[in-house]
DNA sequence: AGAAAACATGAACATTCGTTCATATATTGT
DNA sequence: ACAATATATGAACGAATGTTCATGTTTTCT
């Protein structure tokens, strides 16, 4: 098997590009939160959190990063941030994942 | 909105569990080696090593990372141990990722 | 029995991640 | 202007991750 190179250039960038975004997904609270915002287009800090039964901070700091990642965009409405899903991709990935019933 | 309690145990269990799951193959050189393991039903330490051209110990430190999470099964032969897929759910989440095109 | 091939393993270390706590900023209503 | 509400931010710290290096184990071949 005189088959080296095997991994290309094009797919190794495939291969690190699909493992940021999942690493990205890849935690109980942030699949929690784009659970929700696919059932609710929108939705404020404090929703997220009463819904989740979570600390403010601790979902302040998980949004941030999903936002910071390029999934979530935000839009101010009074003294409300209403968050949502950005990326349609990243619904579909979490509707794959359900559809394909990973349930090992 | 007296809706809280959105997410119920059942549901945040299969959070976790997925979460566990992406984060399992959250990492572009395991991502690789499953890859190879979707063409190449069986294969070698060694040979894995070649096609990705990393070091044997690396890959057989993720190797056996995937091992013990369960989505990796081995076989010996000889002086070999052959890796392959053993779920075959792992091989619909990646297919789904390629699917969607997720070239955000 | 001894050398070589193929893997596994474990220590060590730097890096990243996740959470908490305290505090800052912005907006609204009085 | 002040209080209250909603959210962001940053330090701190332990825990988990990823990689390298050196060495151990198993099997085969001679």
């Amino acid at each position: 098997m005189k088959e080296t190179e095997v991994i290309n250039k094009d797919l190794a960038e495939r291969l690190e590009r699909t493992a940021f975004i999942l690493k990205t997904v890849a935690h109980p609270l942030r699949l929690g939160i784009i659970h929700l915002l696919e059932q609710y287009p929108k939705l404020a800090v404090t929703e997220i959190c009463d819904m989740l039964g979570c600390e403010q901070s601790l979902v302040s700091h998980h949004l941030q990063n999903m936002r910071f990642k390029g999934i979530l965009s935000v839009e101010r409405d009074g003294r409300n941030m209403f968050y949502s899903l950005k990326e349609r991709d990243v619904s579909l990935i979490i509707e794959c994942l359900e559809n394909c019933n990973c349930n090992m």
